[in-house]
DNA sequence: AGTGCCATGTAAGGAGTTACATGATTCG
DNA sequence: CGAATCATGTAACTCCTTACATGGCACT
């Protein structure tokens, strides 16, 4: 809900249009992540269905401007006073711990190859980001790096209960 | 991907059916990200359709046994082979570069939302990856909350339709 | 008899992404 | 004129998630 979020946020400081809106977010967060202008159709498309932005009237110069609505300030304001959760899959850590756990996979390896990963230095605060987060997995590489991998296979064993619902037609 | 390949990759060790893959899943990765059953039937009819697996006959038991094709044991390689590349938007840089770029946010109070968030301390090596990156957001959060935020205001002055003015080196 | 696990699916919907179509405008 | 930008949108797709339906089997 990022993105969705993040137009709402930016509505949220005054009335925009969608190409503006792409603009206004790229400005701010930079390059690193740029957004596709279709999307911000789309997501706009979500949040007026939604009751969060509403369409106003074309202005002097045709643009179709959108409006944050009362509910769309209160989202806002609870995704601001809202902590980032962590729920979801981490790619690495899955990848890494999996590879640890199964025969016949090198988990050395993949360490290796993650580790040759060289992060991009971009300037400002997501650059910074961005280097913290590479710093992380580094050292997180080099820990799960030290400690033995323990690859076990499939469980042979038939499960004692329960049985498939259905048999070949 | 991550499902996808990590189903791929548990079935590059043996055959293996719907609801064991889940098992499999989970009694590798732990209990942080457990994976839902619907999404394995979902992600093997995918994987089937990409010439990835392959269904075979049913077993003694009636289990719809799935195997893995030389395609699939390609693309498990390369993914062990191939460092995760961060290039998926990260919401907690942006939320909070968002709200230091946005007048009438307080930054400050976002990052102390933030800051407040404990992580879970979770056995195993996912565990001490989510502490690495909760260690990495909190030092990355002092970082940013030590420099002053900039906020600025929505574009005012619309640019004109077209081409944009060139501008003056 | 009832609860809970084993097991396989389907349906519906979420956010997000890319590609494409369509114009207007402006600058070289 | 032609290229580039401004601007709006649609279509088709991805993966992922949740809820639901269906049934067999085991243990109490």
């Amino acid at each position: 809900m990022t993105v969705r979020h993040s137009l709402l946020a930016i509505l949220s400081v005054g009335d925009a249009y969608g190409y503006q809106l792409r603009q206004e977010f790229n400005r701010r967060t930079g390059s690193v992540w740029p957004l596709n202008v279709g999307q911000v159709y789309t997501t706009l498309d979500r949040l007026e269905r939604d009751g969060l932005v509403s369409q106003q009237e074309a202005d002097s110069e045709g643009h179709v401007r959108y409006a944050i609505t009362p509910a769309g300030r209160a989202e806002v304001e609870e995704w601001f006073a809202t902590p980032v959760q962590r729920t979801e899959r981490d790619e690495l850590a899955i990848k890494v711990t999996l590879a640890r756990s199964l025969p016949g996979v090198d988990a050395a390896a993949v360490i290796a190859a993650q580790r040759a990963q060289q992060p991009s230095i971009e300037p400002g605060p997501i650059g910074v980001w961005l280097a913290a987060v590479a710093e992380a997995e580094r050292r997180w590489l080099d820990v799960v790096a030290a400690s033995a991998a323990h690859p076990v296979g499939l469980a042979d064993e038939a499960p004692r209960r329960g049985r498939p619902a259905r048999t070949q037609p």
